[in-house]
DNA sequence: GCAGTTATGTTCGCCGGCGTACGGACGTCG
DNA sequence: CGACGTCCGTACGCCGGCGAACATAACTGC
């Protein structure tokens, strides 16, 4: 396995050496396991993370339980937005996705840097902006597109923050990411294993046809997708 | 009727003097006729409007023509955040829901303000927050939410922005806006008539029992708008 | 290798929202 | 005052996702 660097983070990365130099020593390489809670609804957040190789989940959770993921955030990204926004909470949750690790920086190191009005104001501002988009696009697709659509977008979207073409995942986790019933993945999941566009096993997911599923999927993807190499310039 | 002023929107009325001295000269106050297209998906844009006391709302529409709101914005917020964000475009739809009148700027007048690093900034980036609250719920409300409960939070939403009990809007716009069926509202709005909570007729719809629209109304109301006071401060 | 847990497959009735279609009521403008 | 357009009410079949319940199969720990 390669050792983890800040620079595998896409924002960090494209920071002017000024700043990433102000900035990593200050940066701390924390782990993030599988189902870690980053942070908790109306929580007050103490760090800002810069996921490397993990995925982090932005979910809401109703009174009665039930949840819907509204965004996924990869190495493209910052987990804790908020916290330069001004409002220091949100009322979302973050969890781990898929286990790796991230870098994270205080909130007060972060407003510091925030405040100098460099390029990681830019950067940060962009991304939100990106995400901003794919909230949007999972409103607009929780209304109109079928599970099955759904189901392939996310599958994309995990996908591209992972690179590979295996992720781990049981369906209940799907089901709550979507919001929807385990049931209702199994019989959507069943239909794409029939087609041979993914095999699954146990909380395995191997996808063997990236193009087919693309087709399948909604052109939410495309949409989230194109607007974050956008905003957030690609490679 | 009152003369319009730019304190009526509640970003420019919260902004210290020396900033509203600043900007105050180069508002310019437009009309906003209902229906009108503020700006369209992935259209350059051009101003930002600071809305005094219409409504505007922000759509995604997709490519057979549904279309689902993500966010109405009125006297508390502005219109084209992604002009400061870094973006200047966006994937979403801005129409005017209910007439009135805005202030605009520049775009090049409002990046000026912005990169001075006052209140404006944080002021922008809060409401902006507040707005992603409203996508995020909203997303999770298209999810698990009965349609009658949604046609209540959206009269909620549109009531507080417009003060006052009374709000002309067909049951055709209202159905593009929630993303449903005119039918589906023709059913909810009857059934909240007989239940004598509102009064409904050819395109007027008067709100009789606040309270009762309150209660049958899905926590998402409640939690835009705590969240929403937060971050904006009430008043 | 056995027991208990976890992950997946399957069924069945139910209901809310969709697509379609039609009719009637109101308003307005010539 | 009559014709047309807008707005609203209603009906019917359809289907996807829900809720619940149960069956199997694969891992895990002992």
């Amino acid at each position: 396995m390669a050792a983890i660097t800040p620079e595998m983070n896409q924002i960090l990365r494209r920071l002017p050496q000024a700043e990433r130099e102000r900035l990593y020593p200050h940066l701390r390489l924390v782990s993030m396991p599988l189902g870690a809670v980053i942070y908790e609804s109306g929580a007050r957040l103490r760090h800002i993370y810069f996921p490397t190789d993990c995925i982090v989940s932005l979910l809401y959770v109703l009174k009665n339980g039930a949840s819907a993921e509204i965004a996924v955030v990869g190495n493209e990204g910052a987990v804790g937005v908020s916290l330069f926004m001004g409002g220091e909470t949100t009322p979302s949750r973050a969890i781990v996705q898929s286990s790796g690790q991230a870098y994270r920086l205080t909130g007060a190191r972060l407003t510091q840097e925030f405040e100098r009005h460099g390029e990681m104001l830019h950067a940060l501002l962009r991304y939100t902006q990106s995400l901003i988009t794919q909230m949007a696009q999972t409103a607009v697709c929780n209304r109109h597109h079928a599970l099955e659509q759904q189901l392939c977008r996310w599958l994309l979207l995990s996908l591209d923050r992972l690179g590979g073409d295996e992720l781990r995942m049981t369906q209940e986790l799907i089901a709550n990411m979507l919001g929807v019933r385990r049931e209702g993945i199994t019989e959507a999941a069943g239909r794409l294993q029939k087609l041979g566009v993914i095999r699954y096993a146990r909380g395995r997911i191997k996808v063997l046809d990236r193009p087919r599923l693309e087709q399948l999927s909604c052109a939410c993807y495309f949409a989230v997708k194109s607007e974050s190499d956008r905003l957030l310039g690609t490679g």
